[in-house]
DNA sequence: GCATCGGGAGAACGATCGTTCTCCCGACCG
DNA sequence: CGGTCGGGAGAACGATCGTTCTCCCGATGC
């Protein structure tokens, strides 16, 4: 196995344990007995747990920057549609078997407070998904203030939805951001 | 010291310190350590780590409840303003030097997938905040999935806030909460 | 075929944690 | 005043964790 493959399967697996179990109650050695990657090349790909971490948060920050964006883009009628589209992958990934709420919501929660690179990494993330859907209203000719409103009914559904384990949440949220949006073009 | 204040004491620093630094940072002796309790006492009052965490959070689900309805009665022009009361509490709330997020969505995300009665104690207090918004809609004979989507910018304006350490979060809730009133009271 | 090198398995190490135990002192009771 | 009891301080214990080290095997180059 090289090194590439393995810091795959070490990605893979930690995200799905870190996310059942949050990230301090997962090993190094349960990463490694779950992967099939051995201790030593997984120091050698992620020299410290902290690092490992941070690795999958990026990661995740990409792929779920990509995937709002690639379900937008297939629902691209337009900026309206694409905020509406934002909630429809919400409740598809609420729906997921295991769904356990927002990887940066959680890992911010854990690990925020006393690991300053965690806190930042769940900020920008955050951010970059509010600026998303600024860039929708903003086409929408809608005021500033609206892009932070439908990010808080997006991360209050995340939050939500992962406490309750149902995924109404998104669509509650969907119902609320179309009234914010017609309300903003009635003006 | 008897076991009374000994119990209140330890109760208020733990609050504290797993709200600074996580549940699982927190050791039994940092407690013991900055509350002054020993560990016998300590253990006498809160005979594991997991009691004391429910202990916690169960005191704290109260103190939430009665502040959220202290602040509605205060404003108790009637449950329009009731609602809008909440955003206003949060707003203080958000402010407080330190505050880094809800303590639910916090000890959910860490423990929720491994400590049943943690996440049972968080979706209790979720659901008894949004009974609390449902009281105030159904008052204004608004839909009830209106008590669902003040709940998620509720939420929502508490994990943006932790994360980004802003308090406009509660400003930006109550402006959409008050769209989605006045669109219902519309209707 | 033999020496060398890289990686896998897992033991080992030092730190920390939750929890319990020991020791000692001060207060109360006869 | 002597004995007993409860609590405080902190050592001790067993488990676990992040990280490193040891040992061994198989592949590769000459």
């Amino acid at each position: 196995m090289d090194a590439e493959t393995a810091g795959l399967k070490v990605l893979d697996t930690a995200e799905r344990l870190f996310d059942e179990r949050g990230v301090q109650a997962v090993g190094m050695d349960a990463i490694r007995a779950a992967s099939g990657v051995s201790l030593k090349r997984l120091y050698q790909v992620f020299p410290s747990k902290e690092l490992l971490v941070e690795a999958v948060l990026r990661r995740r920050d990409e792929a779920v920057r990509g995937a709002i964006a690639a379900h937008g883009a297939e629902a691209a009628r337009g900026p309206y549609e694409r905020v509406l589209a934002v909630y429809d992958w919400l409740g598809a990934w609420f729906a997921e078997p295991g769904f356990r709420g927002c990887a940066f919501i959680n890992a911010f929660g854990e690990l925020g407070g006393v690991t300053p690179s965690v806190a930042a990494i769940a900020r920008e993330h955050k951010e970059a998904v509010r600026a998303y859907l600024a860039e929708q209203t903003d086409a929408l000719g809608a005021p500033r203030e609206l892009a932070d409103q439908l990010a808080l009914l997006a991360n209050g559904a995340m939050a939500v939805a992962g406490i309750t384990g149902s995924p109404e949440p998104a669509a509650q949220a969907r119902a609320a951001a179309r009234v914010l949006l017609d309300a903003a073009a009635a003006r």
